[in-house]
Order: structure tokens, then sequence, then C-alpha cells
DNA sequence: GCCGTTTTCGGCCCGACTGTTTTCAGTCG
């Protein structure tokens, strides 16, 4: 069930659609887009408000909040109801075709009656395109291609992936003759949890040798657009990779402009319209006289804006401009402050590598204390028994401080823990009296995640009372792109976790981010902690720590909201939880 | 349709590239 904000919001995307589709208004097609955003991303229930309520959302007005007011009490939106009568739903779907607009759906809708990508396929192999007004053989060639690229998923791809391609792009223009500088921008500097494609900037006086050392990249298997400034290809796994060049004097401005994120972009432009400014990739303007005043580098343009530069993480236009504007944005956790990993396993269960080489891999990241936490006997596959777990306790104690010893300083700590399984009914894999002996334990779902809302939301809350329960692990067990969140009400939970005392996981795997950032950015309202862990099987998972942390900076969280940042005498106090001792 | 340190009406982000044009509209980010 999604959440009541997000079925809105989903409402007033499609009636911006619509807008467009059917030639309205363009402006109040993006007042509608910018209030399902803004809706989309209220901390509070939208169906419990009133219309009063409802206009404190930003970009929400009298004429929507009624809007969303009736939708609540009747089940729609006549408004909507009355441009969804005129148009069929199939045009909206023609508009997701890459290179087709609102404005070429409305023309073959309008002179040829087509509403589905099948007729417009037709209609193309017909030819019965390129006589539409402004239409050509080009288009019809360009909208068939789109077609392809469509059904061929167009998925967006996992961060981990984009990254390493990214870096290698960047790390072979970077030697290309002439190139000052280049990176990654977009969606991937922001580390979103997924990347629809890749964005790569360089600096250079003439842009001609990258360009073709661009398109000549091994794994590029066509080039979609190619100008002067601006080259755009695709791999052969299907990523788009956009290329833009600038003169190095652009650079702090268009770094800032292809970081994005679009709706943080038009904030800031509009902040520099207001000050008879103009902002663009290629700097800050006078509006007036057109002359330039600052573009070097990103601090430059957002200072001269009013605002302290912001990091790439905050660029969602989810409040970071107002804080900025007032000094009020966070100081987020960054991945050297994280003292150490709370969620990892070896290959006494299903991990590859045993506890020696982990804790070694990990102290050489510098940490400070590393849990061991495989899996409990719930989780029947992985064997465990009390005597094997009691053995690596055994274990543990023994090479407890180590690991990076400098001197005759204690080296690494190593905690103890276990990652107990949630069954349905919130019981966890062993006793109280058995779960005292651990120094922390993680609970995860791994099972049954089609119960329903009620049930789920009672195992985890449950899961969270036991008094031995630390971390909630990966929370909503989705993993991106294969298996959806489970159907739990998260509020309920966040505050259950508050209550008690019980740490939300943040896990870094890539194919999980969980929690994402929206949820922890509601869960944070609850004044809940958090524990972003890499939840590695081997060695090389404890780095994908940056990307639970970069998960984590996109939710707002300081050092002090996350419990793996703590020295290890308060992490401890924390890890005590109810337990009376 | 929303918004306001240019405030109750008149604005609303900006530029690159393509394909269709004969000076520009549409799409994209």
């Amino acid at each position: 069930m999604a959440r009541p904000n997000d079925e809105v919001a989903a409402l007033f995307q499609e009636y911006a659609d619509l807008i467009s589709i059917t030639g309205g208004d363009a402006y109040k097609a993006r007042v509608y887009e910018k209030a399902a955003r803004s809706i989309s991303g209220y901390h509070a229930d939208v169906s419990a408000l009133d219309v009063k309520g409802l206009q404190e959302i930003p970009n929400v007005g009298k004429s929507i909040a009624e809007k969303v007011a009736e939708y609540f009490r009747t089940g729609s939106v006549s408004a909507v109801d009355e441009l969804r009568a005129k148009i069929p739903a199939g045009v909206r779907r023609l508009t997701a075709i890459p290179t087709l607009g609102p404005k070429k759906a409305c023309v073959v809708y309008e002179e040829l009656g087509i509403s589905s990508v099948e007729e417009l396929t037709d209609a193309i192999h017909a030819e019965r395109l390129r006589d539409l007004k402004g239409f050509g053989p080009k288009t019809e060639e360009n909208i068939l291609h789109g077609i392809e690229l469509l059904q061929s998923s167009g998925n967006r791809v996992l961060l981990d992936a984009a990254m390493d391609l990214a870096e290698d792009i960047v790390a072979e223009l970077s030697r290309v003759t002439g190139c000052r500088r280049c990176t990654y921008a977009g969606s991937l500097r922001r580390l979103r949890e997924t990347v629809g494609d890749i964005d790569v900037l360089a600096a250079a006086g003439s842009s001609s040798a990258l360009m073709q050392a661009f398109t000549e990249l091994p794994y590029v298997s066509e080039v979609v657009a190619h100008g002067e400034k601006k080259t755009s290809i695709r791999t052969t796994k299907g990523l788009a990779v956009d290329l833009r060049v600038v003169p190095q004097a652009s650079w702090g401005a268009a770094l800032q402009y292809f970081t994005g994120s679009k709706a943080h972009n038009i904030r800031t432009r509009e902040l520099a319209v207001h000050q008879k400014l103009k902002l663009s990739e290629y700097g800050l303007f006078d509006a007036e006289t057109g002359k330039k005043i600052v573009s070097r580098t990103e601090q430059d343009v957002y200072a001269r804006l009013g605002l302290p530069w912001i990091p790439p993480m905050l660029r969602e236009d989810r409040g970071e401009i107002e804080a900025g504007l007032h000094g009020e944005l966070p100081d987020l956790v960054e991945e050297t402050d994280l003292k150490g990993d709370l969620h990892t396993h070896t290959d006494l269960t299903d991990g590859l590598a045993p506890l020696e080489e982990m804790a070694e891999a990990a102290a050489e990241r510098g940490y400070a204390y590393y849990a061991i936490t495989d899996h409990g006997p719930n989780l029947y596959m992985q064997q465990m028994t009390k005597e094997r777990i009691l053995a690596q306790r055994e274990r543990v104690r023994e090479l407890d401080g180590t690991y990076g010893k400098r001197g005759k300083r204690r080296g690494m700590r190593l905690l103890h823990g276990v990652e107990l399984n949630i069954d349905p009914d919130g019981d966890v894999d062993w006793p109280e009296e058995f779960l005292d002996g651990f120094d922390l334990c993680v609970a995860s779902v791994h099972s049954h995640f089609n119960q329903t809302r009620g049930a789920l939301t009672r195992r985890i809350v449950r899961a969270c009372e036991n008094p031995y329960v630390n971390i909630i692990g990966h929370p909503t067990t989705r993993i991106i792109g294969k298996r959806p969140p489970i159907d739990a009400d998260l509020d309920e939970i966040f505050a259950a976790c508050a209550r008690t005392g019980t740490a939300l996981e943040v896990n870094a795997h890539p194919d999980r981010l969980d929690l994402r950032d929206e949820d922890i950015l509601r869960a944070r309202r609850h004044g809940v902690k958090f524990a972003v862990d890499s939840d590695a099987h081997s060695t090389l998972h404890l780095a994908d720590m940056r990307y639970g942390v970069g998960t984590a900076q996109r939710g707002w969280l300081t050092k002090d909201d996350v419990i793996n940042t703590w020295p290890e005498t308060r992490l401890r106090r924390f890890l005590r939880k109810g337990r009376g001792r």
C-alpha cells in the first residue's frame, strides 16, 4: 500500500502530464509537479490534514489543498477526471518514449488517433508520421529507437556499477592532453541510490580531443549526440553517458549546474533572479549588464547567492536552500567519522572470509571497533548452533585488541554479536538468557515478506521491544530493482525504535541501501538513532560503507545520529539498552 | 496555480542539441 502522500503525488504528477499534453498552461503544469514533489517529501500524512494544514506544505495553495481534501473525501479529483476523459491513458504513456514529449504525443493523437506504443510503431512503419507538421523521417527513426530503448529496460543502474564506470571514464579522460580537470557530476555525485545516466564534466581550452577520446572509449555502442560543448554516448550495457566540456574559468558554476538536482538548480536560479542575477553553467552574471560576477568555484557561486556551500547529497530541494539561508545546514556525518562497523559476517555462516581476514581488513580501515554478527540458527541453511557461536566468541575474545595495534596501545576492539532472524511473530532465534552473552544483537526480517501491514508492523515493533535487540538490520528488506520494501507502517516502527533505544540500520550494500534516504529523513524526526553498516560478506564489501554514508548524508544525518561514530564507551552504553545492567 | 526583502499581479531557470525549419519548436537535463 502506497503512503497516502505518494498516492496524491502520483495523481498530481499525472495531472501535470495531462495539462502538458492537452496544451494547457505550462506554468500550471509546473506548479502541480512541484506540489507533487513537496507532498511526496512532506513528513506528515496528508490524509490526516485539513485544508489549512495542507497549505502549510510548500507549493500547496488553496486550490491544490482543496483537491487533496477532495481526493480523500471522495476517492478522486474531478479536475483530474475531466482531463482523463479528454485523453486516453495510452497517450500519456507515449511520453515515456525518449525524444517523444507532450507536444508530439498530442499531435500523433489528435492527427492520427494514436494512443498506444503499438499503434505508434505501426504508423511509423507505414510512414504516416513524416507528413505531420514538425515531423520527418528522422523523427520517425528517433521515436522507433526510443521505443526500443524503452522496451529493453532502459533501467537505472545501481550506484556501485555506475561509480565503477564513471571512475574509469574520468581516469581515461584525465589523461587526454589539454584536459585541465575532469570529474563526474549528476546524480552519481549526489550518491542517489540508482543512476539513470552518468554526467562527466571536464575543463579544457579546446574540447575536440576530449570529445574524440570520449566517443572512442571501448564500451561505446552509440554516439547519441555530438557537439562542441556536449557529447552523449550510450554504452554497450545501455547506460547513457554525457560529457560536457567547459572553460576552466567556468568550472565552479558548471560543476554546480551539472551536479543538480534539477529541482535544486531551479531554486538556486530563482534565488539569482531575485537578486537581479542570472545563473547558468558558465557563471553567475549581472542580469542587466551581462557582466560575469563569479564562476570559478562552487563556493563562490553559493556565497554570492547568500548560501554556504551545500553538500551534493543535500541538493534535492528538500529544504536545503532554506536551511542554508538560515545557517542551519546539518553538519553531515562523514566516512572518516565512522569508528566501526556493526554488522558483518564471516565464513562461519554465509560470509566468504574467515574472522581473522575480516578483522584484519577492518583494522586497515582504521576502525576503533568492529562487530562480528553472523546469522543465528533460525536461518537454518546457515547451520548455526550455540556451540559454534560460543566457539567463535572465544576466538573473538582472544583476538580482541590485537589488530591495528600501535605501540603499547590496545588495537581495534572486537565486539561479538549476532544477526538474529525476526520470525513472523516478532520472536528471535534465542532466549534472552543466551542473548545476554552478546555485545550486541542485530535483528532482521529475512522471510514472510507478504504478511499484512498490521502483522509486519507488530512483528518489527516486537523485535524493537526485545531488550537485547540493538539494531534493526535492513529494515524494509528491499532489494533495489528486485524486491519491493515490505508494507509496514514505518512511522510506527520509527516511534518504537525511538521509544526503546533501538537503532535503525542504514545498510550500505548497494543492492539494499536500506533504510533509504527519504525514510531516514522521516525516522530522524522521531528521534531515532542509526547504525551505518556494511553487512559485509567479504573483505571487499567493507568498502561499500561509502554508499551507506552517502545514503545517511542524503537523509541529513549528523555524527551524533549515527551510533558507530561514537566513542566505544558511549556506544556500549547505548547497547546496554533496557537490560538493567 | 503559486508566490512575495521587486508582495495581491506579473512573473515563473537556462542552455545544448536535433530536426525541421527558412528563424525556431521540441526535448532533455
